[in-house]
RNA sequence: GGCAGGUUGUCCGAGCGGCCAAUGGAAGCGGACUGUAAAUCCGUCGGCUUAUGCCUACGCAGGUUCGAAUCCUGCACCUGCCA
């Protein structure tokens, strides 16, 4: 479209392909005609996260470059479960994985376009299995996978001494499977995903070709990691959401806001859709002044508007400056803070309970799990009433540290907030 | 199918009748240093009206004992050796 580049290239160039079968053909049919393309989300969860985002936005890429997109939430291969290296998947009921269908659905929409001459499709792989006979299945499909090329599969071979059911087992062939439906249905020719899917993709690609004798294409994105290695969103409130129910757009934003140095480039260029050059400066610029951090304001600001838009990012920037201005709390105008507050996290006091202790204060928040915790967190120093450390448990605050008439702030080490409101 | 060993807190892994909410490591959390970065160092790390108190916890269910994560019985699962 609007890209002076091929899109392969411009893939290549954000390092968005880890994986793939031969590009070179790839690029020959992409050059020839509009090449339709899926990928999957298995409904595993009420919500994306970032892993899946990925998926989402290089769809848009590839739509963006005049390619059709099919998306594909799977509601079977959710009943079924994509084998994984920690163990066995507990199996979640029909009804729980078609209500998830229906979430992740809404959620992959706003990504794509469905209208135009290359308008996006929707496809639950629950539609053509579900009926599916077991003979059938086994005779058409089960063949033209040999079980020793199975077993040698990485996630398998991980699984083998654990332990790995039949039903993860066979996982492969249902993706492989959609595939073959995808490419004889659709024409669908391309199919990628995250690279711990590499094994399925190729599987779908050697069954059409041992199927249907048809020759398509699969890539894989790399796996994202933390500089040391380790994956993102393992931290305490587990898994980078979507759904701005299951974690709030502020914490979202933070989240993109405190990526370390060395992976703000590879970020930027992974999740965000700011042309090469801009991204080339925000590297620059946070390699010369890391300080100033342009290069994760720049990530945070967009990967927030991509996913809960623009307004709602600019309540949270605005939310962030109040809260973590060099200015003094006091000196803010109640309604500022009151919205920063609302943005952050806040909870609710009756001013006729009296007045809460520094402890029960941060329970109530949010910023402790239990009074135990809050008590621990009051004795490690970690503890701040209107960005002044309190030290005693008991401590209450006065009605001077009210701000703005009903308002407490609250911090938990350097950078959790939450504010608390002081209702009649 | 037989024999042997195993199942411990978020994860790995000690403990093998009382001194065990349970050694150690990792993760997490807090502090110092910084830039709401990384690395490093230090501290902390079940819950409760903070109490020489109570509750929950050492695969599950029972039992022995004044007292069990530790002993016994049954069950489930895992691993190794033999068939």
């Amino acid at each position: 479209m609007s890209t002076d580049q091929h899109v392969l290239d411009d893939l290549e160039w954000r390092g968005l392909i880890a994986h793939s079968t031969d590009l070179d053909a790839l690029r020959a049919e992409m050059d020839e005609r509009p090449v339709r393309f899926y990928v999957g989300f298995d409904p595993t969860a009420p919500s994306l996260h970032m892993g899946n985002l990925l998926q989402i936005v290089t769809a848009r890429r590839l739509q963006d470059a005049g390619h059709v997109p099919y998306a594909l939430v799977g509601g079977a291969t959710g009943m079924i479960g994509d084998p994984k290296e920690s163990g066995e998947r507990t199996l979640n009921s029909l009804d729980v994985v078609k209500g998830w269908v229906g979430k992740v659905r809404a959620q992959i929409e706003p990504f794509l376009s469905f209208e135009g001459s290359n308008a996006a499709t929707m496809v639950d792989n629950y539609d053509w299995t579900a009926s599916l006979s077991t003979i059938d299945f086994l005779r058409d499909i089960g063949k033209h996978f040999p079980v020793n090329r199975m077993l040698a599969r990485d996630v398998v071979r991980t699984r083998l001494d654990a332990g790995i059911s039949y039903t993860e087992f066979s996982y492969v062939l249902l993706q492989s499977l959609d595939y073959l439906n995808l490419y004889r249905d659709h024409g669908v020719t391309l199919q990628f995903g995250g690279s711990d899917q590499w094994g399925n993709l190729t599987g779908g690609v050697e069954l059409i070709r041992r199927a249907a004798g048809g020759h398509v294409h699969a890539f894989a994105t790399p796996l994202i990691t933390k500089a040391d290695g380790t994956k993102y969103g393992k931290t305490a409130g587990g898994a980078l959401w979507l759904d701005p129910e299951m974690l709030s757009p502020y914490a979202f934003y933070q989240f993109w806001l405190n990526i370390e140095d060395e992976k703000v480039g590879e970020l930027l260029r992974a999740f965000t859709f700011l042309p090469r050059q801009e991204i080339e400066e925000l590297e620059a610029q946070t390699a010369e002044k890391p300080f100033l951090r342009a290069g994760q304001k720049g990530l945070a600001e967009h990967v927030t508007t991509l996913v809960h838009g623009a307004e709602e990012t600019a309540r949270i920037q605005a939310a962030s400056a109040a809260l973590f201005g060099s200015g003094d709390l006091r000196e803010l105008d109640g309604s500022t803070l009151a919205a920063a507050l609302r943005e952050a996290g806040y909870a609710e006091a009756k001013r006729a309970d009296g007045m809460p202790t520094i402890v029960d204060l941060l329970v109530l928040s949010g910023l402790s799990k239990s009074k135990g915790e809050a008590r621990r967190t009051v004795g490690e120093g970690g503890a701040y009433l209107n960005n002044e450390r309190v030290e005693d448990p008991e401590h209450a605050p006065g009605p001077d540290d009210v701000l703005a008439g009903s308002w407490l702030v609250l911090r938990r080490g350097k950078k959790n907030l939450a504010g608390v409101e002081l209702v009649d």
